[in-house]
DNA sequence: CAATGATATCATAATATCATGTTATCTCCT
DNA sequence: AGGAGATAACATGATATTATGATATCATTG
């Protein structure tokens, strides 16, 4: 194995860190969730969730632009699905992995 | 499909989110790719990655409460390694995804 | 072509996260 | 016991992220 990072090595686990901030907040997985079983409008998503439009529509944005959900438009209607099986796998696994875990874990990120 | 999210759905995804937190940050990542092929030593992952000794150590602590990563200690070293396959399944479905992806893809997180 | 429902955008204030420097602790070696 | 290397902890300032409320846009229906 290598010594250090190189320049290749650094541009992926940027990606790789900015990827996972897609992940790393409570209202991004509600929608994640409202999604798992096919898409919904963002009126659907926000009676799921209970969150305000605008924040719904926020969050949209950047899971759109960051190609984790899908967009499909239809008349007034928007519908948003979950991107690809890549995304439910790792959502699933995660999932797995929470299982047992206890309400406090993971409360250290402060970092 | 419920229509609304229960309490035990509630727990679960703040659960869930803040996992994922443990991922949301460069120099997290970095540490998991020091990682990749087995563990090392604190003073191995400052060489690898170049962060400071003090920067290494406050992530290391919250990967170690969150059980993302295993320690083991022998004498004054203190081995660190990745806690288990489907943490690596994530890093990797992760490095996947973002094999073909532009350097700016995810910049939009803000949110 | 207004009114209405569906969705997106934007600015701001509140909050969370991170890097850094400093200090503390622990273990080995002599 | 004391020095040195390895690791952890802590406080603070800087930066990034998020929620909120207000407003704008767009498509349908009457």
């Amino acid at each position: 194995m290598q010594a250090t990072l190189n320049n290749e090595d650094i541009m992926r686990i940027k990606l790789v860190s900015k990827f996972f901030k897609g992940f790393a907040d409570y209202s991004r997985i509600c929608i994640f969730e409202s999604l798992m079983e096919g898409e919904k409008t963002v009126t659907e998503i926000v009676d799921f969730t209970g969150f305000s439009q605008s924040k719904i529509s926020n969050h949209l944005k950047c899971l759109r632009e960051s190609d984790l959900v899908n967009v499909r438009q239809d008349g007034k209607y928007i519908y948003y699905s979950i991107y690809d099986e890549r995304i439910k796998l790792i959502l699933n696994t995660a999932r797995e992995i929470i299982e047992n875990v206890s309400e406090e874990k993971y409360n250290c990120m402060k970092y």
